[in-house]
DNA sequence: GTCTATATATTGATAGAC
DNA sequence: GTCTATCAATATATAGAC
């Protein structure tokens, strides 16, 4: 892990905010650099290829996804499943706050370069693993909430596919409605499943 | 509605193929006219702009939701609720047959170009209105099914919403289980919400 | 309506001085 | 490690003959 000052690390910050905004594919380098304030050959001092600021880029999504995403949550919520759902809140805020032109950064990297950039999707895909996984653990913390055999790890996955799905949705039709119903409905499962919980109650959250 | 032959429309095939496999801005015009077998100024005749040709490929879309995804399944499958899963089973049948390079041709559309093309965009809303609305009509035949007051348009768009994340994850970890996964997590919520459908039963299917 | 040729702009990337 | 200058490739788009 690098020091967070540095112009390398201007350059992924900036980079960072323009492809969640904009996409991969459709920011150029000099957008970057412009933003970060580096010259050209600044940029490519610091890295190989456009690629190359993909995969850097993704990693940073990874290691941001603990400090910005969970841990947040995991000190403010007690209760583990609304721990789950305070972070689906928390996209929420990343479509409303960028008027929907921004909602789960590592999703649109990840429908955008799926095939031409192999290691920035493996990074990706380890990003997807250390969410669900952390969500997964939350619902253990509760799995007396859920049925007898209740497979959590897949129900996690769950969370994270309905979050994606209607960021994209939300995002297209530049509406809240859709990222809303779809969270309401996966509270729905939720509560079908079993789980009693409600904002305010916590009846046996964080014992951890 | 134009004829199927012709140049324009030999454009607007490939381009579709390629814009769902590769990516919009991934795809070059230059690709798409030799896909197509079209010189340069063949294209350009037809088509003010790229972003012209995306709107075009769009309406495409939206056309074939009917002829080639709906229309089939209202035919082979009689009971309405297994036709929802049959859609969905489709869309797997995308994912498998391109080996995870491509998904939902609307979903990814949406994610790329959301906001540089709003004339494409308007046409993918329309299009995820009219994936929704065919859904609600066909949960509404097994209306009974489902608890009193169920909303069943929000229930149609949560089938959209998992069907689009599980497309995006699934190509990402190039693996069909995070789709198939979600499609059962899926199948349970209806199991739950008191539809006692399975795959070879219909105990009120095709009343219609 | 289709062709050849070309324009123009932007892209990702390099060279070499300081 | 940062600068100026520049490359080569690719991109979208146009002109004008047939």
């Amino acid at each position: 892990m690098r020091r967070r000052t540095g112009t390398r690390e201007k350059i992924i910050d900036a980079a960072m905010r323009l492809f969640y905004k904009q996409g991969f594919h459709a920011t150029a380098v000099v957008e970057v650099r412009e933003a970060a304030g580096v010259t050209n050959s600044g940029f490519f001092y610091y890295f190989n290829s456009k690629a190359d600021l993909g995969c850097a880029v993704a990693r940073r999504y990874l290691e941001l996804l603990r400090s910005q995403v969970f841990l947040p949550v995991s000190r403010s919520v007690e209760d583990p499943v609304e721990r789950v759902f305070a972070v689906l809140d928390g996209y929420r805020g990343i479509l409303v706050n960028n008027d929907f032109s921004a909602g789960c950064p590592m999703g649109r990297m990840a429908a955008e370069i799926s095939e031409a950039n192999p290691a920035a999707v493996g990074v990706l895909n380890d990003a997807f693993r250390v969410w669900i996984n952390e969500v997964k653990g939350w619902l253990r913390e509760a799995e007396d909430r859920f049925p007898e055999g209740t497979n959590l790890a897949k129900l996690a996955m769950f969370v994270l596919v309905t979050m994606e799905g209607a960021v994209m949705l939300a995002r297209s039709v530049r509406r809240i409605e859709p990222y809303d119903e779809s969270v309401a409905e996966l509270r729905r499962y939720f509560e079908l499943l079993g789980d009693k919980t409600r904002r305010t109650q916590g009846k046996r959250g964080g014992e951890k």
